[in-house]
DNA sequence: CTGTTAGCGCTTTCAC
DNA sequence: GTGAAAGCGCTAACAG
């Protein structure tokens, strides 16, 4: 493994101090263009590449950002990282990331690990155990960016407006006629779960109706639990005539149910989902969604931190509220004569 | 922002010097055990993080590792992104992640960008332009592990067999009967569709057949790309009666196109996909699909790397190939009578 | 076993 | 404008 090239050996080619040597690199303070014209000119020569971990060791900047979600392969989460990644490539930051499987400890770790690592900034997705002290003492050190997670009104972030979604996807459902609505969520300890289940409940509420709290399903495992309550919940006595999947991967395991019963939507059942993944747009029927930018979610999240980075003073807290959209599709129909039995 | 604690205060609070503070901290070199408790309880009473970037400094070691891919949102990267980092993250290696877009150039910048902040070692999945040397240089630099991409015989890293896979879906294909079977790939550039037309052809050759030329098709932007191909190959003179999806997107487009045309599967047409997605399990029919095993393809990775940053001494190069499984759904039958004309 | 010292490669005063 | 020198926080030699 050859020997790095060091900025002292390119202000020696150059023949001048690595003190010049480096300000021309930098373009920084003054400097001749002579003495620029022959730094970059050895540094070319020589190949010259700058450590970017002495450079971060005397700035205090590592030039990158933690980026922590409980999953990265939830698609979801696989999209706004994307666009996080481009904007920050394209600013010169670099991404670290971590995943945190919805454990909090081991969330709490990784952040101490990235903060050992000098992280410039942080992006924290939403995590079982949210720990707005933790999160605001952090914002202290560095800028915090928040994803769909509270972090008290100090907090700068970007949140997906659930609420008005899932109300809008029951208002929906209610006014077709369906009042047994079944709702799967993936839990309801999370901002996004807590949010959905909030705007499940007004859109009844508006109505002067009550949800059916049977109907009502939270579970961490998301697919596998699917399945096994929306069984569960077409077989019992009073199954419900409609089913809101609050969860990317809630879909599929509804799916599953629904065919294992020999059900069809929106026949037996109307179905809504949350996410537009190629299941809910190409499965036949179709699947109305409630769907939101997830490309923007992502560049706004990478602005934020980039704004935040620039003007490394405090400054007011920031929150970016993105809108979610209810796109109909061929799975929701009236409520009619659904008598059909415990089949 | 408060400033960091160092070890030169843990030092002083712990009533020894920096030097024995740093051996007792990593339990380096020979240290009193009374030195140990001293310096970890100061350590922890003053709540001291070690500064990672300093220590990379000292050790030529960042303890990151870099991951490079086409593009983080595929969900077949993403599930293997999962695994790596969870292997790594157990191994206490931070990961640096970024995406080329199957750029080439930026590809190249990104390599030089990860080497300049110094990461212990690389992986590196398919990009368009593979440049055998340039790898196989900076090889001798770090450790560097390939994902389903070729680079020379000295190269170590993770091959899934697309060859066989696609040999043994087209082989079924052609015991049903089919004889006309499109070929939709994302590209032939990059190793998996290279490998993947290798094996489509000499399935045909097995049995004294030859390709139909027009029906292989390959491009690459992918769900576009194959709806508008599937819907011209349905339409031509001569439409396929068998498609095969190779690529993570692709199946999508065809199936959007058996929908526009009225056509279903497998009355109509035969569908063989890769990757095992909600989509081919839950469509229905449902998908018969080629897929390995994404876990796997990650913590191999991940384990080539850290035995190769183990023994950072120049070990032989390593391969190692994941098989496919077909599994059989309900996508495929016989062509038998499949004559209907150009709808 | 422990203290002292010399840097890792770079940026940034500070004199000149 | 430029050079010399002082570290950033840490580890690794080297004496003691």
């Amino acid at each position: 493994m050859k020997p790095r090239i060091t900025i002292r050996e390119v202000a020696k080619e150059a023949g001048v101090s690595i003190g010049t040597a480096s300000r021309a690199l930098n373009r920084a303070g003054r400097v001749s263009e002579a003495a620029i014209a022959a730094v970059s000119k050895a540094a070319r020569r020589l190949g010259y590449e700058p450590d970017a971990i002495a450079q971060s060791m005397r700035t205090r900047s590592s030039g990158a950002i933690g980026l922590i979600v409980s999953d990265l392969a939830n698609p979801l989460y696989a999209r706004i990282i994307t666009a996080v990644e481009a904007a920050l490539q394209a600013a010169g930051y670099a991404l670290l990331i971590a995943s945190t499987h919805n454990d909090g400890k081991r969330e709490k770790n990784l952040i101490d690990l990235f903060r050992r690592r000098r992280v410039d900034g942080l992006i924290l997705g939403p995590c079982e155990t949210e720990n707005p002290k933790l999160l605001e003492q952090l914002s202290q050190e560095m800028p915090v960016i928040a994803l769909d997670r509270d972090f008290g009104p100090t907090g700068t972030g970007v949140y997906v407006d659930h609420y008005t979604g899932a109300l809008q996807a029951t208002r929906y459902l209610l006014n077709l006629g369906h009042t047994r609505i079944a709702l799967l969520t993936p839990g309801s300890v999370l901002r996004p779960g807590r949010e959905r289940i909030a705007g499940f409940k007004e859109a009844y509420k508006e109505q002067d109706l009550k949800p059916v709290p049977k109907l009502i399903r939270c579970e961490k495992s998301a697919m596998d639990f699917a399945f096994t309550e929306a069984l569960s919940l077409l077989s019992g006595p009073e199954a419900p005539t409609a089913f809101m999947c609050l969860g990317t991967r809630i879909l599929a395991g509804v799916l599953q149910a629904l065919r294992h019963t020999g059900r069809t939507a929106p026949g037996d059942v109307s179905v809504i989902s949350i996410g537009d993944t190629d299941l809910s747009q190409l499965f036949t029927p179709s699947i109305t969604s409630l769907t939101w930018d997830l490309e923007i979610v992502g560049t706004v999240l990478a602005q934020l931190m980039l704004k935040q980075l620039e003007r490394d003073a405090d400054i007011e807290p920031e929150t970016i509220v993105i809108t979610t959209q209810l796109v109909l599709r061929e799975s929701c129909g009236p409520a009619t004569a659904r008598k059909k039995a415990t089949a």
